[in-house]
DNA sequence: TGCGTATTTAAGCAAATACTTAAATAGTTT
DNA sequence: AAACTATTTAAGTATTTGCTTAAATACGCA
């Protein structure tokens, strides 16, 4: 824990760094909400999982592990973390779990997928 | 390493299943790209350094060390992080060195900064 | 040159991640 | 109920992450 300042030169805006402050004081918890989301997407593997429920509506987690060459219990703890953060929800069919994104909080998913799609095909 | 099937209920779609190995194959570059930068992002320390960079124009570590009373060093392995992914550069101006999101690669950052600033103020 | 400030880098460490394998839970079928 | 499939959960472990403190580098000024 640290409460002093470290820049000691002249320019040193006291003012701009007081207003900094409190201006992400106003927005802590909206820091909290959206880098949780930017955590579970900035994995590789999460981010393709969202990608495919995306582009084929729902997937079942062995359709995921079987697309992702990945074991199925890997799949699954990917799976809990995206659906603990609320991004996706599930419909059993039989012994069947099929996830989905859900419909709300895909403002910034939509621009991620986008972003995926359109980068430069060459360097 | 696995390469067996995990599906085998009937209503599996092999052909599915191989057209989305195959997309994903065609974008591994872009998504290896894009969740980079997210990962980055989805670390609330640097999402509030990016942001910061974004409102004030540019910042010095020590400035940001005090606006977020965090230790300098700290930051600047964070700043290191983010500028090892090409995500802001940096000006000299004597002994301080002035950061600044660099222009380009900003597109998903703008949508992520509106987010921040546009969350519901209720639940 | 020598001192002071800004920043980075390095080393060390506790906590978080992401997998593995094995076991538990849930539903279907016989 | 027993056997089988789909999925989750748990336990173990190697790697990564994010801080700390201390040392190194870079620039400015006396």
């Amino acid at each position: 824990m640290r409460l002093e300042i470290n820049c000691t030169r002249g320019e040193a805006d006291h003012k701009q760094i007081l207003n900094c402050m409190s201006i992400l004081n106003t927005m802590e918890d909206n820091f909290e909400e959206i880098s949780k989301l930017l955590s579970i997407t900035g994995n590789q593997v999460r981010l393709k999982i969202l990608f495919l429920l995306d582009m084929e509506k729902e997937l079942c987690p062995c359709d995921i592990a079987d697309i992702l060459v990945m074991s199925v219990p890997a799949i699954s703890q990917h799976i809990r973390k995206i659906k603990d953060a609320g991004i996706i929800r599930s419909r059993r069919e039989g012994q069947t779990l099929y996830y989905s994104l859900n419909p709300d909080d895909t403002d910034i998913l939509k621009v991620i997928f986008n972003s995926i799609k359109l980068i430069r095909k060459t360097a």
